[in-house]
DNA sequence: ACAAAAGTGTTCTTAATACACCCATGT
DNA sequence: ACATGGGTGTATTAAGAACACTTTTGT
């Protein structure tokens, strides 16, 4: 970001975004490498300044495009991160307004250099390296993040075909709660959340026994607390 | 907020809190009626424009004390809302970020008048007026956090002495949540979130059957998910 | 002795967990 | 016929909801 640039002058919000996908039975979160100054070099989640004409989320699909070719990703807010003073690098004030995001790796073509990154690619979320600014942190959030969100909503939804069989489910939710569930409890679990249908398909996706097929609800109504 | 005012020159970040009190049993929203354009005589959530030099949350604190005179809130950051173009007195974009607080009313002096406001009142969550700005709705998703919070944390402290009692503790609820509880299971419930501890005191407040009294824990552990 | 508010324990219902056998397909 | 993975039901345990009587104090 050049400070000098009256598009964002004064300016003092970024913002960033966690792309996560699930691959065999790990989360993998989409890092890019800076090519200049601050952290030239080092790994960083997705993001950068925000322009003073656009919506945040606009600002960072913007973002997401621009840095890695992405260009569908459902994304929720989550946090926002102050991070004045956190590095002499960047004398301003910087506000990070955190996003989450989760797309399909391996349908998704990433662009890996560019104008702003060396390079773009997935880390497991056991090896991540040392992050710029303090991403490292706002990382470790997205992850808490992600483990309750799958629990109340059909944000798997792009991880999966339109109709998907209950032990590919399980299979991802395994991944990213890093556990195992019993088959017959997890179904039962799943079905009570109200958030899939049955189609009354099957599918043979291994040559075994078929298996049934089921569907996102489009709208998931809220979950009560009370 | 005036546009041409150097120190928020193309600032977009807005700091706004509702501050929330407990009478009797009803939850009581602090706000503010606006001395100026835009919105001009129209109540408001407490906040403005943050200052380029300064952290969040000192803005909102020092927000707060400039419109009402209060110092010692609790605060707790937890939403982040785009008013791009929501209306058409300030033609910038804004970012807000919400803040949630929590007073006692009733050991809370407030000032009135001054540069900014020309009134300061609590209102009933059920009688709050059409607000300046998109405040009604940043108002009602506060109220669901704060339902949501008193669950999981000790938020409640500031509006109880030290040591409190059951009871006590249980009108609070009732009134935050608006419903009652059978006072066996209520406080099964609140030693079971293991948040308190039992001072091994009494007291009478009313001349009745004395009752234990209680002290919030310093430190609440996360409670687990799985 | 009575009114007012506080303390306490048990039963019932619902949700979560643990666990074992049969079935459809391909080789 | 056997290996692989998918489907299903029941028994146990834990958590939440419903519910009534006894105790202390002031009048």
């Amino acid at each position: 970001m050049r400070v000098g640039n009256e598009r964002y002058k004064n300016q003092g919000i970024h913002v960033i975004s966690a792309i996560f996908t699930v691959e065999g039975n790990h989360i993998k979160v989409l890092l890019i490498k800076r090519k200049n100054e601050p952290y030239k070099e080092k790994w960083a989640l997705v993001g950068g300044a925000l322009y003073n004409n656009e919506q945040l989320e606009d600002g960072v699909r913007r973002e997401i495009f621009e840095k890695t070719g992405i260009k569908d990703v459902e994304l929720y807010q989550y946090g926002v991160f102050d991070e004045l003073g956190k590095t002499e690098d960047i004398p301003m004030r910087m506000v990070a307004i955190a996003y989450l995001g989760l797309i399909d790796g391996k349908k998704t073509k990433i662009i890996k250099e560019n104008r702003n990154t060396v390079d773009v690619a997935w880390f497991d979320i056991d090896k991540v390296p040392d992050l710029a600014f303090s991403h490292n942190e706002i990382l470790n959030k997205e992850i808490e993040k992600l483990r309750e969100l799958i629990l109340e909503s059909n944000i798997l939804k792009v991880l999966l075909p339109k109709e998907f069989t209950m032990p590919q489910l399980q299979s991802i939710y395994e991944g990213i709660l890093n556990k195992t569930f019993d088959r017959r409890n997890f179904r039962k679990k799943i079905l009570s959340l109200n958030i899939i249908d049955d189609t009354n398909k099957e599918i043979s996706l291994n040559g075994n026994k078929p298996s049934k097929l089921y569907r996102f609800k489009d709208v998931i109504e809220d979950k009560k607390i009370f």
